[in-house]
DNA sequence: TCCACCCTTCGATGACGGGCGAAATGTCGG
DNA sequence: CCGACATTTCGCCCGTCATCGAAGGGTGGA
């Protein structure tokens, strides 16, 4: 890891997301999962033949890792970085219109709730800032003695992310909100347990979660004011 | 500016950043100058035909401005977020070997002091950010009442800087030194003041910037501690 | 052992896009 | 109004790469 270089050439990394097959497959592993190839091509609307071939690109490229199981490979972002980017890239791209009744649904449960890689984001993410924040639980780069005490009643491992090699805690523009949400190893802890505990799961679409009944009580108990997400239920 | 929509899609903004030759211009431009179509020609080696069609697509796709004056068309970043986004790419990217010991003494330049766009980068930059909190001047995210007076006293518009609509002040990785230098509004209006007051200056090679005998006095005066930068000067 | 299934490799096809020179457009200085 | 210069537009060539069907290689279950 020695830095010698002159100007890194960001081309080629352009170039393996600039395909729109390979797009709609990274955005998809978005969702933090390992998928399979077959449920990539199907993601992406290609063939399998095809979706292996950007697949073993993607792979040579660093972008992604693989994990074979019996006679299925999982493919997942090769790391928080990798995801940091396509967040970024999405911040300074169009949206492209809603065509259909589903699409806008989809879009809606992602602008409430979704990962991004490993941490919470959309509404839900930037809500729980507000309240970490509002609570005098964070302050703006890090866990306060009260938010130390917070978190560890929730079963987060606030040391064992400060010991990360990771950014502990740095704010996340969130690209549909526009406001911050919490990242690095600490968002990264703390949504792992809301996952653990069942206060969120994963949705239908790829990248959405949604906010269970227990997750519903369990923080409003935990912060003891309004609702951590908007009070009409997404349909 | 209302979110409507479901997924961004990515790859079109990557397909411009994608290829090599708009990649070089792109990479030229995060000096934060504006450049001429045929000083950009000439940067990344093609023709000036050849530059000028890339320079249509970009502004297409709204990643540069141009302002013409006479018989020159400048063009430039369209704004931070699209530095943010070269640099976030350039952090999974590559770096090529070094070819000559033209390239390699370019490299160390960079790597030295550099603009990121509109903000200091490289050693000088991070080692900045260093001096501001080993001082107390900044909290790590927020300017403390020290600091406040201490960039006062250089002629800082802090306040200006507060009420911009971009984030403050957020600590921003950096490429060549994996370590945190200052960004954002606030990172600007200081660089901006360290140009006006000629602590620093433009260098011969595009990104990069160097530090001048009144700014090594100033600086140093500034901090009563340690250089900013490394003893050994770069040659 | 054989079959069903997941995935990759192979070979062929077609389209998109970057490259340049030459000519056209526009701008400045006289 | 004219010649020098910066930049764009035009026409053409060519390489690159996404795509698919079919065949091949592994893996797991019966």
């Amino acid at each position: 890891m020695e830095p010698i270089a002159r100007d890194a050439d960001i081309a080629p990394v352009a170039a393996l997301i600039a395909d729109p097959t390979r797009a709609a497959i990274l955005t998809a592993l978005l969702g933090g999962r390992a998928l399979a190839a077959g449920e990539l091509a199907r993601v992406a609307g290609v063939s399998a033949a095809t979706a292996s071939a950007h697949l073993a690109k993607l792979l040579e490229g660093g972008l992604v890792d693989v994990v074979r199981q019996g006679r299925h490979r999982y493919y997942r972002l090769a790391g928080h970085e990798i995801a940091e980017v396509l967040e970024v890239l999405a911040r300074i791209s169009a949206r492209p219109p809603v065509r259909s009744l589903r699409q806008s649904r989809q879009a809606r449960l992602l602008e409430e709730a979704r990962t991004c890689y490993d941490h919470l984001a959309g509404r839900a993410g930037v809500g729980l800032l507000d309240r970490l924040k509002e609570g005098g639980y964070y302050d703006g780069h890090d866990v306060t003695a009260a938010g130390e005490r917070l978190l560890a009643g929730l079963g987060v491992d606030v040391a064992g992310a400060r010991r990360s090699r990771r950014r502990f805690a740095p704010e996340c523009l969130d690209w549909t909100e526009r406001r911050s949400h919490l990242g690095g190893a600490l968002g990264a802890a703390i949504t792992e347990v809301l996952f653990e505990r069942g206060w969120y799961r994963r949705g239908s679409v790829p990248r959405a979660v949604v906010l269970t009944e227990e997750g519903r009580q369990g923080l409003s108990a935990l912060f003891r004011s309004k609702e951590l997400t908007s009070v009409t239920p997404v349909t």
